[in-house]
DNA sequence: CAGAATCCTTTACGATACTG
DNA sequence: CAGTATCGTAAAGGATTCTG
């Protein structure tokens, strides 16, 4: 992902520029956990049990360059690595919110579908 | 895109899964644009100016497959295609409006740190 | 006008092994 | 504990040509 890539529509980019930072497969889902406070690595880890570490680490780099999450790395041994949103990153949780309430009615939606 | 896929963690799941639905390069864009009402094949090809008809193609019958977006076909020739939102892809406006006011507000910010 | 068909490239993502 | 380093696959996306 570029760092501002020329978007493709003129009404729309802030959309489109909102879903490339928080798309992908896992990023929505760290940013989701990530309301909840600060987190060490492997507890996200446990958090995303199909997530593998090089995505993990992938993705979390990815939200610090854009700025949504800071990463905190105590000189201790065993090293312990804190990730916390910044206050950008926080303030998507209405965003965030708005992705679980419409998700949650969309799975009921479609389980009531199922057994008509 | 699988009906529904098993999601990966338990609290943050109707989160992906509204990112599955919207997420990738052109949903989200799409969907936003139906929010100002039904337009037919090339008016949205001409509003997303760097998608390919193969891609638009292809979304607009995701969309569709997901009870997001109505296809309504007349049979007159030259063929006339309608796409509109559902009553379920009309309840995506906050999610939409979510999405674009954040990203108008993260552009900005951008662009005065820039200056900076 | 609104697509279908074909082919191709790129990127995302995953599995596994190793390390300070 | 919190990563790197390689390697490999699958899916997403794009270019081009053709058609009712």
């Amino acid at each position: 992902m570029a760092k501002h890539p020329s978007f493709d529509c003129v009404a729309g980019c802030p959309v489109e520029a909102t879903l490339e930072l928080i798309g992908g497969k896992w990023k929505g889902l760290l940013l989701y956990h990530l309301l909840d406070g600060t987190q060490r690595f492997n507890a996200l880890k446990r958090m995303l049990p199909n997530i593998t570490q090089r995505m993990l680490t992938n993705q979390l780099r990815e939200l610090e360059a854009a700025g949504l999450v800071h990463r905190q790395v105590y000189a201790e041994v065993p090293p312990r690595v804190e990730y916390s949103l910044t206050e950008q990153g926080r303030s998507l949780a209405p965003v965030l919110h708005a992705l679980r309430d419409w998700g949650e009615a969309y799975i009921k939606a479609l389980a009531s579908r199922d057994v008509s």
